[in-house]
This record gives C-alpha cells, sequence and structure tokens, in this order.
RNA sequence: GGUUGUAUAGCUCAAUUGGAUAGAGCAUCUGACUACGAAUCAGAAGGUUUAAGGUUCGACUCCUUAUACGACCA
C-alpha cells in the first residue's frame, strides 16, 4: 500500500506542477478511500486547495484527473463529483501491490515510531473474589493491547498486579475462621477464587445482620458499621496481618494459593497471560519510602495528626491523601512502588495502566505525583482507561447478586456455539477432543469479539443474547470466513494446485479481486491505527471488513472451479493471504480460528 | 456543589480525526443452495446525529449555552 499511494502521491505533485505550476501543500496530499457508492479506489480532497490554485473544486478535480489519465500509468481513469478527485487504479498496480504483501510475511512487524519498551498491566484482581464480566473487558483489552504493540515491532511485558493485601481479604479469612469448618476447594468442590468468594459474601451477609441488630438496639447507622463485631475482628486481623502474625499469615498463604489456582485456571480457559506478577503485599512498603522521600524532598506535607498529604491544586487537582495518620497505606501507597519497581525492572518508555473509568481522578492524581518526586517515568504513564460493561438489568452488583461470573459465562458462550454447530452438521469426522476445543475457539472467540469491537472508553452494553450470536458481525462471523479459506487450501494441495508466486502474468482483475487487495494492504495501517490510540475495536473493524470482503470474494468468482490455470493459481494465492491476514489480525485480539466449523 | 465522560436508525455499535447521499449488525420484509462450505451473499425499509445558537467552501466531529444519563472529588 505504501509503494502504491507514494506513487499517486508523486503522480499528483506532478500533475499539480504541470497543470497548475504548483506544488500541492503536503497536508492536502491525503489519499482517502473512495467511498462505496463512487467508481474509484482512492479520493482526493480538492476543495483546500482552491485559494491557492485560484480556481473551483471542480475544475482542479478535471485537469488533475485528465492529466493523471493521460501521464501517469497507475491511473486507469477518474471521475469528480463536487470538490472530490476520484482515481481508478490500474490493474497491473494491483497486481503489484499484491505482489508485496505476497512478499511479506505474516505477522511481520509495522513500525510506527511508537514506544520501544512497554509495560501492559492488566488483570489486576482482588483475592477476595472470583473474575467477573468487567474483568473479562479488562483482560481482553489488555492482551489485545500488548499483542497490538507487539506487532508494531514494540518489546512488551504483560504485568499483572495482584491485589492481596487489606481489609477485604481479611473479611474472607474471618468468614472462613468462622463458618469454613475446614473446608478446601478440593472438599468443597469448588474452584479456589469462587471457594473465597463464597466467605467474602458471608462476610457482607452477617455484617449487614449485625448492623441491624445494633440499630435495632439503637445505635446509629455509622457507629453500627464501625462497632460491628465483624468489622472489629477483620480490623484486627489486618494488624495481625501487617504485624506478620503467624497464624495470620498462614491462613493468608494458604488462601491465596486457592484462589491463585483459580484465577489461573481461568486465565489459560479466556486465553490470557503474562509475563510478570506484582504483589501489593511486595510493594506497598517501597510506597511508603517514596512517601518518605517526599516528605525529605518538602513535595509532601504532613498534617498535625501525622497523616500525609500532596498538594495537587496547581495541577487543577484536590490535596490528596498519601498516608493515614496511623502510618497504614492506602491505595496510591503501594502504586508509587509499583510504578518504581516495574521501571526497576523493565525500564519502559510507555507503562500502560488498563483501569476502570472510575478510576480516571486516581490516575490523574498518580501521574502527578510522580511528578512532584521528579521520576523520570512519570511521564511515560498511560491510562488505558475504559468504561464499565452495563447488564440490561442495570449495572453489576455483587451486593444484589447481580455479576456475571467469568467462569459461568465461557461456559454459556461454549455451550452456544456446541449447539449451532451441532445444528449445522458440518464437523463429521471431528474427534471429541477436536470438538469440544472448537465450541471453546468459536464460544470465547464470539465473546473476545463482543467486548473489544466497542471503542474502549465507551461505556457498553452486554446483551447476554446477542453475546453467543454467531451471525453478522460477530467473532465467528470472521472464523467462518477463515475456515473456507482453510478448505480451499486444503482441496488445493489435494488437487495438486499451486499458489501463484509470479503474478506479472495475470491480465485482467475482477472488481472483487482488486478489492480485496486493497483491503488486504490496509493491515499495516490498521496496526499502526489501533497501537496509536490502544483501541483494539480497530482491529476488531478490520477484522470484519477483512472477512466482508473476502466473503464476496469468494462468492463472486469461482476460485477452484476456474478454468485459466493462471487465474486459478493466482486466486488461491489471493485466497490464501486473506485467510492469513483474517488470521494473524484475530490474533491481535486474542482470538483463534478453526481450521473447520 | 466542583471536575469529568457520554448522547447517532426500534436495539447494539461505526463514521479514516473537519469532507461526498451519516454506515454495519440484530430485529422486519424480499431474492439466491442438484453452486469451491447458506455460520454466506444480493436487496428493501429504517435518521431533523438530544436541543438552540456560532465558526466555514463543508460540522456527528470544533466553540458557547441548555437538557438527560453516568463516573469521580468534597
Amino acid at each position: 500500500m505504501q509503494q502504491l499511494e507514494q506513487t499517486l502521491k508523486t503522480a499528483l505533485q506532478a500533475a499539480a506542477q504541470a497543470t497548475f505550476g504548483q506544488e500541492i501543500p503536503a497536508a492536502s496530499l491525503v489519499l482517502q478511500p473512495t467511498r462505496k457508492d463512487f467508481a474509484g479506489s482512492f479520493t482526493l480532497v480538492t476543495f483546500p486547495l482552491t485559494k491557492a490554485f485560484g480556481k473551483g473544486p471542480e475544475q482542479i478535480g478535471q485537469a488533475l484527473g485528465e492529466w493523471l489519465k493521460a501521464n501517469a500509468p497507475a491511473v486507469r481513469g477518474y471521475n469528480v463529483v463536487k470538490g472530490f478527485l476520484n482515481l481508478e487504479i490500474a490493474d497491473a498496480e494491483w497486481l503489484k501491490l499484491f505482489g508485496e504483501l505476497l512478499a511479506s510475511p505474516a505477522g511481520a512487524p509495522v513500525p510506527t515510531g511508537g514506544p520501544q519498551r512497554v509495560v501492559v498491566e492488566y488483570s489486576s484482581p482482588n483475592t477476595n473474589k472470583p473474575l467477573h464480566l468487567g474483568h473479562l473487558r479488562n483482560n481482553f483489552l489488555g492482551y489485545s493491547v500488548a499483542e497490538i504493540l507487539k506487532a508494531t515491532g514494540a518489546t512488551v511485558t504483560k504485568a499483572n498486579l495482584v491485589n492481596d493485601r487489606g481489609i477485604h481479604i481479611c473479611k474472607s479469612m474471618i468468614a472462613y475462621q468462622r463458618f469454613g469448618e475446614g473446608a478446601t476447594p478440593e472438599s468443597a468442590g469448588l474452584k479456589g477464587d469462587h471457594l473465597a468468594g463464597k466467605y467474602y459474601v458471608l462476610f457482607e451477609k452477617h455484617y449487614r445482620e449485625e448492623i441491624k441488630q445494633l440499630e435495632a438496639e439503637g445505635v446509629t447507622n455509622e457507629v453500627a458499621k464501625k462497632q460491628a463485631p465483624l468489622m472489629l475482628e477483620a480490623q484486627e486481623m489486618l494488624q495481625k496481618w501487617e504485624a506478620g502474625d503467624e497464624e495470620v499469615m498462614a491462613l493468608w498463604h494458604r488462601m491465596n494459593g486457592w484462589v491463585y489456582d483459580g484465577f489461573n485456571a481461568t486465565y489459560a480457559n479466556i486465553g490470557v497471560d503474562f509475563d510478570k506478577f506484582y504483589y501489593e503485599s511486595g510493594t506497598y512498603l517501597l510506597g511508603k519510602e517514596r512517601v518518605e522521600e517526599g516528605l525529605a524532598k518538602g513535595v509532601f506535607f504532613k498534617k498535625e495528626n501525622g497523616s500525609v498529604w500532596v498538594d495537587l491544586q496547581a495541577e487543577g487537582l484536590d490535596e490528596k491523601l498519601l498516608l493515614r495518620a496511623d502510618g497504614t497505606s492506602v491505595y496510591i501507597t503501594q502504586d508509587l512502588g509499583t510504578a518504581e519497581l516495574k521501571y526497576q525492572d523493565f525500564g519502559y518508555d510507555s507503562s500502560i495502566y488498563v483501569i476502570a473509568d472510575e478510576q480516571n481522578y486516581h490516575m490523574q492524581v498518580l501521574q502527578a505525583t510522580l511528578k512532584k518526586l521528579g521520576k523520570p517515568y512519570a511521564e511515560a504513564i498511560h491510562h488505558l482507561s475504559y468504561g464499565m460493561v452495563d447488564l440490561p438489568s442495570g449495572k453489576m452488583k455483587s451486593r444484589e447478586g447481580t455479576v456475571v461470573d467469568a467462569d459461568e459465562l465461557v461456559k454459556e458462550v461454549e455451550e452456544a456455539a456446541k449447539a449451532a454447530t451441532l445444528e449445522k452438521g458440518k464437523t463429521e469426522g471431528l474427534s471429541d477432543e477436536e470438538l469440544a476445543q472448537l465450541y471453546h475457539t468459536l464460544g470465547v472467540g464470539a465473546l473476545k469479539y463482543y467486548l473489544l469491537k466497542v471503542d474502549p472508553k465507551k461505556r457498553m452494553l452486554f446483551n447476554p443474547e446477542e453475546s453467543v450470536q454467531l451471525t453478522g458481525d460477530t467473532g465467528p462471523f470472521i472464523q467462518y470466513s477463515y475456515a473456507r479459506t482453510s478448505k480451499i487450501q486444503r482441496t488445493a494441495k489435494e488437487t495438486g494446485v499451486v499458489a501463484l508466486t509470479e503474478i506479472s502474468e495475470i491480465s485482467a482483475l475482477e472488481p472483487a479481486e482488486s478489492e480485496l487487495i486493497q483491503v488486504l494492504a490496509g493491515y499495516a495501517n490498521a496496526v499502526a491505527e489501533a497501537a496509536k490510540t490502544l483501541s483494539p475495536a480497530i482491529i476488531a473493524q478490520y477484522a470484519y471488513e477483512v472477512a466482508k470482503s473476502n466473503n464476496r470474494f469468494y462468492k463472486e468468482v469461482s476460485i477452484l472451479k476456474e478454468s485459466d490455470p493462471l487465474k486459478k493459481s493466482f486466486r488461491v494465492a489471493l485466497s490464501a493471504k486473506a485467510g492469513e491476514t483474517i488470521k494473524t489480525t484475530l490474533g491481535l485480539l486474542g482470538i483463534e480460528v478453526p481450521e473447520r466449523m
């Protein structure tokens, strides 16, 4: 694509010189793909040239187009609609472009001049409850953004900061001590994260009852919340934890171990991975050191009660608490430590935090605070802020039992894929393991595509019925398009058809062919744009576009039934390239492709 | 109260960053399988882009004000 666009731009400059004796300013020399309803493949907008050239937009378009048609071999024809010059490209140019595509291997890096060493932090779960739908959007986004950045040639580290300490963990532990009766994941027949989550819910339930009880005795709600025995116990446990109490630590290790086993199973199931785990329990002390450093430098200050604050009013933010009066840390304390650890470990020039948009303010504070400390990595911090996932019934609330559990959801989409596959009845000869793998590929593919196709920064609605849809703008639609190309390649191999490598002998192209080539050539653009904006949605849209174009090509021209052997092997090659592009593009979203479905 | 985000077809989302007649999918209607795989393709219908002003050759996009919903900070 780069080369063809360059050819056209050079030709346009020559045309402008020849007809108007002037250059087209670089800012105006932007070619955009021609809209569907008009003839042509590339469009130059001529409105901006009217002043410089002293002519009307249509006159300019006519003059440039006429010159190009006569003098530029790449341009086969043109048409002018108002201020738009649409250029039709000669088949030979499309073939040359296809030759370039064939020469560049699948997944070749797309250099963008963006950051080279990147840390993407995502997932970052709490160890007191299992993953839910909201985490899925986070995990899919983080994984995908990391893959997209890798595709630009960057060295990317996927990091997971586990929130493994704090009062919420103690709540689960207290409830387990009281009601657990020594249960283990094995004895309970539950994944470890679900087991821990069960006790967290139990804590909340009994805690609410205690509050009610106290209120009945005439205590105000506010006081009751603080004085409920369960809460006092939990706080006592937190202090013991900070003091390193042996018994508490043993229980903490034991329960967290269960939870990690559960998380790892979920991660494996949804196909995300990490290069590095950080634990809040291992970073909050370093964070406290940074607070001390800030005090020593005089950029933080202490209030009379001993709490430590940073004043960010000059940055348009407020005063922010960094350390409580009793010396215990708050959320941001450990963030200061973690940022530094990550920098020590990986020396990033970009550090991406995949965190929901409710933390926008928090992330601004973190960055501003690091700047105050004069940390060189403060500028490298980027918050990939994404919107919440809503359910048709409203917001997810664990307290009201309206959470969608991640493991459950995956099971459901697999079931839907299974039902649809059995109905189609096209999978004869596949083993049970292969079938299970297929249902998983399709189900998770549908789910990932559904969550990733929406612009990350937008709040989105999760419709359970739509998420398991397999037709239309969905993951399986694109996977199906791939499966067809795969079948073509298998049959071609069996019948001894060899994909063309020397394209110069092909003469005329069908519209569906040149269009597909143009779409395939857009891969680099899509990756560059997605990397710049940290938006997998752009990749999802591109994948959909490729699949559509590939389907049209499949429908409109014969591939294996073509009688001309040269054309046949050209089309086999084009189909193969389309399949390959779909595979690498979906790969950037963490979606796999089936050879059959 | 302060800061901030969002508002596009019945529903869920796009719109190449200021360009053409605002596009897809779902749902509705019509057509195409003795055709390389119909999980597909072709088509119809569906819009005062929340409202009112402004900027200019040109606005869903930028500016002002208002309204609605959300998030965060006291």
